[in-house]
DNA sequence: CATGTCTTCTTTGGTAAGCTAAGTATTAGG
DNA sequence: CCTAATACTTAGCTTACCAAAGAAGACATG
């Protein structure tokens, strides 16, 4: 490409085609380091990162249903009852009936899981936040505001598109096992 | 917490503590987002997320070691060369020997392997993208700048931090399986 | 009270992804 | 030629996940 045409497109013109690379690839760099990041405290705090990610569900919110942690994390009831019982084997967290409908099971963290997520607090979020906390009052605030506008682009999305993957059914017949979580 | 207080938390003092976790939670917002729709483009496309990964990665660079795709992806190369079996019964791509060291094999997208992707390219981020277009140029700048800030404060981290997550030993006798992916 | 229907959770049986450890070739260096 | 390193595969195992089928409480309605 020449020179001139060069500039043309990208002061003149600036199309966004480019701009939109760019999100793109900075997006799949926050995705891969969290992913990487994620494996790696999981590791370090002595759970795989779906455990560990119920464990702090369920730390965070006192006591949870499967069915709400299932509808949180995007997956199945089965799968919830896997995870929730390797961490009841490891006593990170206990089933308890509840009184007021006694199909439900109300899980809750032991002492000892809520001790584990003590002494290994969120690494990943510990660095960004040490990084996140550096900078200047206006940068933080355009960031949060940035990302949360990232977020909405693609939680809207979400309820729109759905339907449309879904139509995924063409090649292997599977109903929407994502339509759990509108809560 | 009474309003006064809240009142005075968030427009007098403006605690970044605040803004951290707001960044916090829209980041696990876009995770989470992208993360199920990964599960149902590759079900669209009849693929798995991994296995969709490794034909993304194959079409796009031509030809790629199990080598490369591992240390791409962060996996290990028993864990590669168990997708690209997947994908050669599928006939979507094909090993072929190196010639310069017989000991490589190059894997490259068969013309099936590269329609496939064609028929249905990421669904997320056309669907994002479309959302991303609509919007005015500065706030595309900003946009970019600000996920590439926060990538940079993930990636950055990385370095420091794996040695440091990587004492993770004290529990395991894992020895750094990421240690690859420095290119 | 009985009966049928929901809901909530667990069980079962199966697939995929991922790892480590142990091969098999092939190249490179004494 | 022999040894060491490299590149990949195989084998065996664990975890995550799902769908389908069960079990048991909740609830409405006859």
């Amino acid at each position: 490409m020449h020179l001139a045409a060069w500039c043309k497109d990208n002061f003149m013109t600036m199309k966004p085609r480019d701009r939109t690379d760019d999100s793109l690839i900075a997006l799949r760099r926050i995705l891969r380091a969290t992913e990487l990041y994620a494996r790696d405290l999981a590791h370090a705090v002595g759970l795989t990162p779906a455990q560990l990610r119920v464990l702090q569900i369920v730390d965070e919110r006192g006591s949870v249903t499967p069915k709400a942690l299932a509808s949180q994390m995007g997956v199945s009831q089965a799968t919830v009852t896997a995870l929730v019982d390797k961490l009841v084997a490891q006593r990170l967290v206990e089933r308890v009936q509840s009184e007021s409908d006694r199909r439900q099971t109300n899980v809750v963290a032991t002492p000892q899981g809520h001790g584990r997520l003590e002494d290994a607090p969120d690494a990943l979020q510990q660095r960004y936040v040490r990084a996140f906390a550096k900078l200047a009052d206006w940068e933080q605030a355009q960031l949060v505001s940035s990302l949360e506008r990232v977020a909405d682009m693609m939680d809207a999305q979400k309820l729109d598109a759905a339907p449309v993957l879904t139509t995924g059914d063409i090649k292997g017949g599977r109903k929407g096992s994502h339509d759990l979580q509108e809560n």
